[in-house]
DNA sequence: TTGCTCATGTCAGTATTCTGACATACAGTG
DNA sequence: CACTGTATGTCAGAATACTGACATGAGCAA
């Protein structure tokens, strides 16, 4: 057994202690990482709808649509009553949003320069990679034959992975 | 922006994941993952309190009492209903408990090993190591000045890191 | 002994997230 | 055109985890 049978177990340590971490980093500002995670993903999405927006955050589509509810109540995205063309509301942050994004962006990117100080600039990068192939590694739903990779994007731009694929 | 500040989101979403195929690997067996981090604890620790199984698996004493009471209804642990010393009720595996865990660390060694796959042994290491290093690095309450390491344990016997420290 | 501190177990209430189900709207095929 | 399939938004209910608070018991100091 040795190590290979417990970097779940670090994983799951590590994900544990880093949002602990971001979430009293984020207090003073009355966010949660949730609401962060929210709010960072629609900048780098602009005018997503609310089923994709919750796949990208690991979510479901009920739960982001209370939470968007949260944020809009308090003027940090808006998001129309009704769509344009299909289905979807595109949501948007507001200049109030986009601020507080900017503020708590200092905020995390402090606790994760933290996480890594430690690290030399190729360690970091060994654990980047290893991270990215074991994201890779399950990404598709056990046995079913899948598509070739389509997924596994870079780490800033993953495509999702959301808890529910419905 | 570059790699640096993505670590944390790749961290959140190889958790996610190997959360998602860990649960679907246990239900067969009618288990949680949280079910199975339990019993795992307590092959490891035998004997242990439920406050402290608590602090080891990152959930509350709350949380833990009301899983506990699942297992204990299910025959899979055990428990006296009162305390030979102090107020901790040292909690233990029944046979049938020892049994489930083996059929359910046959499935989750399965999962973690496919995740490895395809990491060569230095640099599932060098994974491992990184995770480490980032949990050492997390685990003390941001500010204050704080000792050299003493933390930073064995992969496997992480001294805990409850989401409350109370 | 008394008093203080800390850890554990537990009760009550709240908050968050999930599962299940349904209606709506587009895209594709016959 | 009608029909099927997929995706989105939403409602209702249940499960799960949390925060807050309290009583009990051990350890330690005065």
């Amino acid at each position: 057994m040795s190590n290979t049978i417990s970097v779940g177990y670090a994983i799951k340590q590590a994900q544990s202690l880093l949002h602990l971490r971001m979430e009293e980093a984020l207090k003073p500002l009355g966010l949660t990482v949730s609401h962060y995670s929210c709010l960072h993903r629609l900048r780098v999405e602009p005018g997503i709808s609310a089923a994709v927006l919750a796949r990208r955050t690991f979510v479901t589509r009920q739960s982001m649509n209370v939470m968007l509810q949260q944020l809009i109540d308090r003027g940090l995205v808006a998001r129309p009553s009704q769509a344009d063309t299909g289905r979807a509301l595109p949501t948007v942050l507001t200049a109030a949003g986009d601020d507080a994004l900017d503020a708590a962006s200092a905020l995390i990117d402090a606790v994760e320069h933290r996480m890594l100080a430690t690290l030399s600039a190729p360690e970091t990068d060994a654990l980047a990679r290893g991270l990215t192939a074991c994201i890779a590694a399950l990404a598709h739903e056990a046995s079913a034959a899948e598509a070739p990779a389509a997924e596994a994007p870079a780490l800033a731009t993953a495509t999702g992975t959301a808890p529910p694929s419905r």
